[in-house]
DNA sequence: GTCAGTGCAAACTTTTTGCAACTAC
DNA sequence: GTAGTTGCAAAAAGTTTGCACTGAC
């Protein structure tokens, strides 16, 4: 999909919300949803807040940046996620598939592929559950933390074995 | 496993860790750890934190349990993780795999299985990355409010024909 | 006995709220 | 014109820190 096809889409889909809901359709709310959706990673609310109220053409304050995510959130065009420990807010229009494999050392996160896994996961059945897209956190541990926790494992050994020849 | 046995076993995963980082096995981590590990759901901090402050035999206060909590994160026994909004921490040893389907208009999460998408998880390659466990988020919308949307979307059609007669 | 760990309160960070001014409809 | 929305500042919620005291080793 085009770069720019996709905020047409989300503007687009905004707007919507808006008149069914009654609500009113801000520049600011616009400009809040330009910036995550011109962005191709997610965003935290302090990246936004910052970015929107350097912003010259029109400032936008924090509680309206909050009350904006809010907002986009039960419009289904962004979500909360946990990246890292930190939260973070995604485009939905991404991810109808990301896998992420969380290190547990170092809390290190990095994204793969994998298609069967992919084509496993479109084709399941969930009951009364309409899929819209998905995310598969695996956790455990990079090679680096493995490798230093083996070690660390191998010294507790050595420990235990010297506290029993005493 | 026995649920008792899971206790013990993250007991003694905390001793070495502690061992290991020449840390002290106090009774406060003790008891934080066992309030983590005698439950079945995940917990939040709030939760910990009044729970511990509320037990006569031992109080714990706010700043003990949130050390003990980043202190099991990097020991590997509890991880953070995010819930409809809510920041919670679950046990490491529980969500092998676990399937959750989050809608995004109620917000419900609700679990469920499927053994295939469970098996090609499992046979997943993963480079320089040991897998642990994993959890497999699924956005969308549940029947009701996807029939809800359903309902507007249509709402919403009309509405646009009656400004185009206009 | 030593020093990591604890409780408490204060500080700090992040998010929400109340209210007057503003603006989309 | 009306009522939803904004910005600002103050409040609330969530988390971290400093420090004197305590207790694990």
């Amino acid at each position: 999909m085009d770069k720019n096809d996709s905020l047409l889409q989300a503007r687009q889909k905004l707007m919507d919300y808006l008149r069914l809901n009654s609500l009113r359709n801000t520049q600011e709310r616009v400009a809040v949803l330009d910036y995550i959706y011109s962005n191709e990673s997610s965003v935290s609310a302090e990246d936004l807040s910052r970015h929107m109220s350097e912003e010259n053409r029109l400032r936008v304050s924090r509680a309206t940046v909050y009350n904006s995510l809010s907002l986009f959130e039960d419009a289904g065009l962004v979500r909360k996620v946990l990246v890292n420990g930190q939260l973070l807010y995604e485009r939905t229009d991404r991810n109808r598939g990301t896998i992420r494999l969380i290190c547990g050392g170092c809390g290190k996160t990095t994204e793969m592929n994998d298609d069967r896994v992919r084509r496993q996961i479109g084709e399941m059945r969930t009951r009364r559950f309409t899929m819209t897209g998905w995310t598969l956190n695996v956790y455990g541990l990079c090679s680096k933390c493995y490798a230093s926790l083996k070690r660390k494992q191998k010294k507790l050994m050595n420990n235990k074995t010297d506290i029993d020849k005493k």
